[in-house]
DNA sequence: GCCAACGTTGGC
DNA sequence: GCCAACGTTGGC
């Protein structure tokens, strides 16, 4: 059992919408890093903090779980989808993810909020120039942001 | 809109 | 394999 921090931007998909939504496919990631966790370490039933970035008020948002295993992105063989990857085939994808299941919206926990925790000094959201729309997050980081929410 | 930080691309 | 140029992310 893992833990991750998943980045969605709420003009694509806010945590409304992911519970609206139930369950869906994370479609998009084009980070090589970010694919990894999907395909490699993430498992059913995995914890997710769900992140609003790119917008006027970025923070943890509410809480969700991976609901499945890893699958081909179909995003990147749609023409018509700005996530479009030319260079990959449903033979060879390059582009893997899960579905996640959104549990519930949490009050806001803004990025200022979050760096008065000392105990959450190491994670890895907080790291400065970090940029990864995904990234694991310990069982003491994840403890200590459910106590906050 | 700015810009720091980082990832990717491609010529050599 | 190096590395400059370019593109993207994302907070502010």
């Amino acid at each position: 059992m893992n833990y991750w921090l998943m980045k969605s931007e709420p003009d694509d998909v806010s945590i409304d919408d992911a519970l609206n939504l139930g369950v869906f496919p994370w479609v998009g990631v084009r980070n090589y890093q970010a694919r990894n966790f999907m395909r490699d370490q993430m498992q059913v039933g995995d914890g997710v903090l769900f992140y609003h970035s790119s917008c006027a008020q970025p923070g943890i948002a509410g809480v969700a779980e991976v609901a499945s295993s890893s699958y081909p992105d179909p995003t990147q063989f749609d023409t018509d989808s700005r996530y479009f990857d030319s260079k990959a085939t449903p033979e060879q994808p390059r582009w893997m993810l899960v579905d996640v299941r959104a549990l519930r919206k949490t009050r806001l926990l803004s990025l200022a909020e979050l760096r008065t925790e000392p105990q959450l000094d190491a994670m890895q959201l907080l790291k400065r120039g970090n940029r990864l729309s995904i990234t694991p997050v310990s069982q003491h980081e994840w403890q200590r942001i459910l106590q906050m929410v």
